[in-house]
Order: structure tokens, then sequence, then C-alpha cells
DNA sequence: ACCTGAACACCGTTCAAGT
DNA sequence: ACCTGAACACCGTTCAAGT
């Protein structure tokens, strides 16, 4: 019974000296992360991470309450690690800006989005982004209510868009299972799709965008509702046609 | 052994009568079908799917690729089972119209997104949105490369919409799991995002939006883009607020 | 309180063999 | 050509038991 002072072998992960207790939420939550930045959430099982920590699959369920909660703990502090950038002083500058930035911290973080799926935000340094959002429509002249309805607009589209973007570099890597539209149409399909027909050869090419350019129009839409249109506030202002 | 003649018990799966083959490729995929449409895309495994069939899992290797092949055949006819709306003539109306309906056909296929995710459109019954929405938006003026971009933000909007829509639906049906922001939020947090702060109470309620608004929102965000505009094409000229 | 061992009920897929 | 059988290398989670 005095040797529970815990013999320093067997397990492979180096853990911190002198910890008392076996095994610690952390670092259970560290492993995971690394696992699924590494390989990607399917790599990711309850067994793989208590093998590495050196311990029984049984053991984390006494720190987690299943593989969805672990998932979600994987995400808090991702956000802090990329810098907040500095940001215009129009607020529809900046919620351009702040949006992009979203866009963009997400694409290098592409494991995040299959957990955000999941539904919940679970990074608290993730939040001043959905207020910068919030603030800035608000000064744009939204309500409130309309505020909250176009950051979600906003954020449901950033968020299809790197689901799809995704998907678009994951078909072009295998290419033999290339069995989207542009291969077979029949000649009666063509003629009921002219459009589409005219451009399927060239549609990957045609598709890409910028993203910032997508995200503007989208946001000088969100913004004619205005109720109190505000001087750089709406696209409708600007003399764009 | 002259018992080749398959005695018509042991498979619980009715099939056709007189069939030749003891498996085809459509008996696969329309219980596959079935098993998603019941229980989930995370209820489909190629052993459940021989099991119901009533073939070694092995057997359904000869026919499809791997279970990712088997899900993209699920999802070709399902479009053809929704009615094709009448569309108003006006493009930006019509253009309005499609993507509600796209997004309505959607809400009732919750399976299908998690399928679509995947990369490719394998209906070629939904391709006469894809259409619809790249004609309308030429008729409002866009060129057709600013269609098709149009097309994926429309497409990327919808479907993120649609994922967050389901997560939401999932969380309510599981109250235990709700730490989303409205939970703990320390007066730290709460001095530096004060817009957050005060929406957090009715966040929720706040942000149900109707589909149709914001889409027109968008819509006509892009609309603004047009280099030629039209007569109904874009919001500016409609008197909004 | 924290961890182990054994078990339950599953997975996708490869490979060699049968008819 | 089409299917089976056995195997490989896995899963998440429950439950009873150990310390």
């Amino acid at each position: 019974m005095a040797a529970e002072q815990k013999p320093p072998g067997d397990a492979r992960a180096k853990r911190a000296v002198g910890r008392p207790r076996r095994l610690d939420p952390e670092t259970i939550v560290a492993t995971a992360r690394r696992i699924i930045e590494e390989e990607g959430v399917a790599a990711l099982s309850m067994r793989r991470v208590a093998r590495e920590v050196g311990v029984t699959p049984m053991a984390l369920y006494h720190h987690v309450r299943d593989k969805d909660e672990l998932l979600m703990l994987t995400l808090s502090g991702t956000a802090a690690t990329f810098p907040r950038p500095e940001l215009p002083a129009d607020p529809r500058e900046r919620l351009i800006d702040v949006s992009v930035h979203m866009h963009q911290v997400l694409e290098q973080l592409p494991w995040v989005l299959e957990i955000l799926a999941l539904g919940d935000l679970t990074d608290k340094g993730a939040l001043w982004m959905v207020e910068e959002i919030l603030a800035s429509s608000i000064a744009c002249g939204l309500s409130p209510e309309q505020a909250v309805r176009a950051y979600r607009t906003i954020w449901h589209f950033v968020y299809g868009n790197l689901v799809f973007t995704a998907a678009m570099a994951r078909r072009a890597a295998e290419p033999e299972r290339q069995w989207n539209f542009p291969t077979m149409l029949t000649d009666e399909d063509a003629a009921q799709l002219p459009r589409l027909t005219e451009l399927a050869s060239r549609w990957d090419k045609v598709g890409e965008y910028d993203i910032r350019e997508q995200l503007a129009a989208i946001i000088d839409g969100l913004l004619s509702r205005a109720e109190r249109p505000q001087p750089g506030g709406g696209s409708t202002s600007q003399p764009v046609d």
C-alpha cells in the first residue's frame, strides 16, 4: 500500500513530473487534439486516446461523459492561437473584415468544422468575432434582432462554403471518383438544362471565387434591410450601378 | 447437391419473384436508403445492409466499390419525389422561390445533408434547380461567371443553415448538454462582449428567422453586383424599407 | 475516487476459396 | 461472375470488480 507512488515506466506518454494524479483531463484533450490535428476527426477514438495516454479505454469515461464531449473539449483554446486582427473604423468594412477573418481562421483548422456541426460553440476565445459582427451590424443600422439574424446568415454561409471547399479539394485528390454532373449529361438533359450545359465544361474554374467579394455582397444585402440606414452602412448608398 | 434451386425461406427480405440473380444493385441501394431514412446515416453499415438483404457482407462489394459509393447511390432519385413548383415570371422572384424550394426539400430530407457533404451531386433530378438559379441570375443581369458564383453562395448558405438548424433541434432534444455561451459568461467576458451579453438571454428566440427573408437579402446583395442591371433585378429598385 | 478486465454488440475491408 | 467463410484490425460503451 506504500507503493502508491506509481512506478515511472510502462506508459510511453511523457507526462509532467511529480504529478500525483495518474490521469488528468488536460492530457486527455491534448492527446485527442493532437490526433485530430495530425490525422483528422475520423482517426480519433476513445481506445486510441487511451492507448496513447497509457491507460485503459474505460479510464477516460471518468473524466469525459462520452466521445462527443471529448470532441467539444478539443475546440476550446483554438481561437486564441490566431492573432486578433486590426479592424477598420467603418462598420461595414469592419463587418466584412471580421467575416473574412472568421473564414480564414477556420480554413486553417479544417478539423474544427466537423465538430462545430455538433452544434455548440465551445471556444470562448471565438466570441469576440460574434460580438464584432453584432456591434458592427447594429452600427450599420440593423436592429439587435436583425443583427442576430445577420450573424447567423453570415456564419451559415461561411460554414457551408468551407465544407464544400474542403469537399472539392478532397475530390480533386481522388480523381477516379469523378462522377459529378459534367460527366453524363444526355442530349435530352442538355436541352432541358441549357445554361448548365453551357457552363459545365468550365464549371470548376468559373466557380472559384474570392470569398471577400461574396461576403461583401451578402453583407450589403443584409444591410439593405436596415430600418435606420447609416452613412457608410448600406450598399444602396454606394453608387453600385 | 441437386438442391441448388435455392429454397425460398431463410432470407427475410421479400424480393421480386422469378429474378434469376440473387442480388442486384437496386435492392442494395433501396435497402440502404430505407435504413437511412428510418434511422439516419449513422445506422447504415455494410453489414446491416447485407444482413437485411440476406447475403454476406462481402457480396455487396461486387456491386459497389465501398460504403461511400453506396451512400452516393442512395441519393439518386430523391429529388424527383418532390413536385416541381410553379415559379413566378419575374427573375428575381424566381431566384428567391427556387432557393426557398431547395431549402424546403432538403429540410424534409435531413439524411441527405450528410451525404452531400461528401462533395458530389449525384441526383440528376435536382439539376433543374441549379439551371433555374443560373438562368434567373443571368436574366437579372449577372454574367455567367457571376451566376455560377451566385449559385455557389446560395447553396453554401442553404446547406449551412440546414446543418445548424438540425443541430439546434438535436440540442433542444437533449437539454442536459446545454453548455452554449449563455451559460458561463464571467463578468469580465460580459464587459468585453456587451452586445452578446445583452442578447444572450433571448438568443435562441431572436435567432429564429424566416429563411425566405434571409435568402432574399442575400440574393439582393448578389444581384447588386450585376454589370447590366435589369428592371426587376436589383433590390435597390424596390422600395425595401 | 479512480482505474482495470472482461464482455457485448458492433464496424469496413482483404484475401483465398468455392460454385 | 458472383458469392461465402474466415480473418484482420478495429469501434463505443456497460458492468462488476479491484485498490
